[in-house]
Formats: C-alpha cells, structure tokens, sequence
DNA sequence: AGTTCAAAACCTGTATGACAGCTTTTATTG
DNA sequence: CAATAAAAGCTGTCATACAGGTTTTGAACT
C-alpha cells in the first residue's frame, strides 16, 4: 500500500502547513494562541517531526506563526516583515524598480491621508505631528530625518485603522531606508529640503485639522515632489 | 568559549537565510539562476544541512527561491502565493475584516485601470475585453463568472506594467473567492446582476479605448457597486 | 569528431535518534 | 497555602541513512 491518498500532492510539507492552518482557522485562534508541539503534530500526521519542523519555519517565515525557544509556537500578529523581504527581493532581482515602488506608495499614502484626518484619534495625531516636526528640528542629522520621515508615514498608515495599509507601508521602509538618502541629496538646495520638511508638517496640520481633502492633496503633492527628485537623480 | 560571535545572534537559521539573499545579491542572480546545493552552503557556513533546509525553506515559503525534488533551488520569480496566504491568515484570525480588503482592492484598481487604459498591450486589450465578455456569456454559471471576473481584474493589473500592483491584487483572490458568491447572491435581481456585467464591459471598453479617465471613473464606480452589495448583504 | 546512451555522481525529501538548553508543570516542603 | 525544587515537555541543532529524482561523466559506436 505505502502512501495512501494522503490529502493532497505537493509533498508532505505542504500537506502539513495546510493542515495547521486548518487547525487555526478550526479552533478559531488568534495572535498569541498556542498550537500543539511539534511532536503532537508530528504523530497526528503521521510524518516525523523533520516535516513538522519545515512547515512550522514556513509559517514562521511568512509571519503567520512565532517560534521561540522551549515555547510552543503561537499565532502570529499581522506584520510586514515577510513582504518586506518579497519587495526587497524583486529589488534584488531587477523584477521592481524604485518607481514603480513610489506609484504604490502614492497610490496608498493618498489613500491613507484621507482615511487618517477622519479616524486619526488624538494620540495618532499628536504622533504624527511630532514626527514631522522632528524633520524640521533634526535638519542637520539626515539619518534621522529619514527616520521621522518613515515613522511619519507608517503612523499615518496606522491611523487609517486598515492593517493592510499599514502592513504594505511597513513592507516599503527597507527599501526606501536606501533611496531616501538619494532624493535628500538630489534636491538642489537646502530650501528645497525645507520645502520639504514644510510640506511634512502640512500634512500633519491637516490630519490634525480632520480634513480629509487637504490632507490627500498635499499627500499627492509630496509623493509628485519626491519623484522628481528621485527622477532628476537618474534613479531607474 | 563555545559559540563564537556568529553574524547574528537570532539563531542559525536566520543567519542562513541572510547568507543565501546575500548570495543572490552579490551574485546578480535573477529569477532562474541556481543556487549551491544543501551539502555546499552547509559545508560553507559550518552548519548542518538541517539548518540549510529549514532556511531554503523559509525562502521558499516567502516564494524567494523555488524548490523541486532531485534539482537544485533556483531563484524564483515574483508570485502572490505568500501574500495570498497572509491575507487569508489575516481574515481567518480576524486582524483584517472584508471591507478593508474592498478599501485596498479599490484604491488599488482604480489606479491600475488608468495605467492599464495607458500602457496595456493590445492582447492585454484583447484578453481584458474577451474576460468581460465572457462574465455576460456565462451568465447562468455563477463560478464561471467569478473566474472571469478574477481574471479581468488580474489582467488589468498586469497592464499595468506594474508587478507590484499585479502581486497585491492577485493576493486578494483567495479571499475573493470566499466573498464573490456572497456580492452576487446579494444582488437584489437579475437586471443588477446583468448591471455589473455591463459595468465590466464598459471597464474594458474604456480601457481598449485608452481613456484612463473613464477606466478609473468606471472601475471606482464598479467598487462602489460591489461594496454597497456587500454591505447590503451584512458582511461586516 | 560527433552522437547516443547507460552508469556514476549528485541532489533533494523524509525518517530516526540524540542531546543541549530553555520553559512549563508537578510535586514537595515549609 | 505559598514557595521552591524536581521532573517532564519542548525547541534548536547535529549526524546518519536511504529512496528516488536529476545532472554529469564516460564509454561505445558511428
């Protein structure tokens, strides 16, 4: 007889991540929830613990599950981590090019504007104010101004109440960690860095102001700003 | 002394992990490019070949690098299937709800429906034009519709020029699959339901035309529609 | 020299057993 | 009943083995 049907084809490995993400959508678990040990599922299946162990980093890698030393592996919080290595590894490949990653990003942070000056709550606004204030005050370590700039944006994600914003503008951070420095540069003026730093704070106020229309605007403005600068660098 | 300092300190699989994008990186590599056997990354980074796998592994899930029996990895090309199974992960641990992935979905498409109306080729014409026509061919069978409908959305990502836009929206038709019959039951008559095949039609239309305001007045108007159905149908 | 084809070498998928070191549970003791 | 120590459970890593694919090698033949 050997194998019988088993559930599927694609190797054992597959069959054991579908079968834990079975069991997580069965039992209705949620970030933080234990699931059974590796020698519980290793039996249950029928495989060895080796094919447990390659599901479970699959999972992991893919950040729908933590593992931790002598801990049991639990359900994982939403996070960005895994589609940040996917976007960095389209980079790496030349399969994406910075541009096409900056139309995402204005294509969603124009979104996000909107959303965040309707549902920022108090604490979202302030922080968002304080990180483009931060630009302005930092002006002369652009380590981190970059830094306030990216927190400016996730936190806007943030207060759009939508994970998957969120999640899609956390994906973009490490990259943009290496073509920030570029459009710093390629502005041709410390006044045109100001404009910029201005433009962040902007954006702030309207958010802070509730006003969804200034706030994508001036979103839109930002994103066709930066562009060009990317583009005056001779960035592909 | 034991463990000398390592690269990391996040355990050796990770190491491994950061090991391999590196090679890819220094190396160039591009989507089909094949990399060292388990035995030689093993041999080169002092590690078991249990540590090798459970990196290739992990590489593989995030659809980094592609695995078969009896061949070695190769470098794969960008795919939505990670970010499929996030999404899902997402909803089936209630961290993201059905509206929020309508909020993406319509965000998105309406911007790569004007790209598409800008850049598509004229087979992604054709192809776009021939997915409508088939969603009102098929009328009486529901899952033939849907298919034609995912495809129509895909195609036009994929005119878009842009394989981020076409990764997000193909990670969205998992769950799609889930919500369509429920939007398409929700429709209060046939006359609605024949409306949105139209509406479809028109989309391509306007897409074939080159007219990327009608595109995107068109696909906006299509997410309106779609959301208000849900919405009518209770889906939270 | 070039082609064909079979053997050899190489490679991945899976299983088993072992042990260090960390975490949780259990049992004991005060 | 609380504190604590022992036991049991769990994950991370390693070594070894073998089945069954794939690529390379080399020999035989044209």
């Amino acid at each position: 007889m050997a194998t019988f049907p088993e559930v599927g084809n694609a190797g054992l490995v597959s069959n054991a991540i579908g079968a834990i993400t079975a069991h997580i959508r069965m039992n209705e678990l949620g970030p933080g929830d234990r699931l059974p040990s590796e020698a519980a599922l290793s039996k249950e299946l029928s495989v060895s613990r080796t094919v447990v162990r390659e599901a479970f980093r699959s999972l992991a890698a893919m950040r729908l599950i933590d593992l931790s030393v002598g801990k049991r592996a639990t359900v994982a919080q939403l996070d960005h981590g895994a589609m940040s290595l996917m976007i960095e590894h389209g980079i790496d490949t030349e399969q994406i090019n910075v541009q096409q990653i900056y139309d995402v990003r204005r294509t969603i942070e124009v979104r996000t504007a909107t959303l965040a000056a309707l549902r920022r709550s108090n604490d979202e606004a302030r922080a968002i104010l304080e990180h483009a204030e931060a630009m302005r005050t930092n002006f002369d370590a652009p380590e981190r101004v970059m830094e306030s700039d990216l927190a400016f944006h996730l936190e806007i994600a943030r207060a759009s109440k939508n994970p998957i914003f969120a999640m899609i503008v956390g994906a973009f951070q490490g990259v943009s960690r290496q073509t920030w420095p570029i459009g710093w540069r390629s502005r041709s003026s410390d006044n045109e860095r100001h404009a910029m730093n201005d433009l962040h704070v902007a954006i702030a106020e309207a958010i802070v102001a509730g006003d969804p229309q200034a706030s994508s605007q001036l979103m839109a403005q930002h994103f066709d700003e930066s562009v060009k600068a990317l583009l005056a660098a001779g960035v592909a």
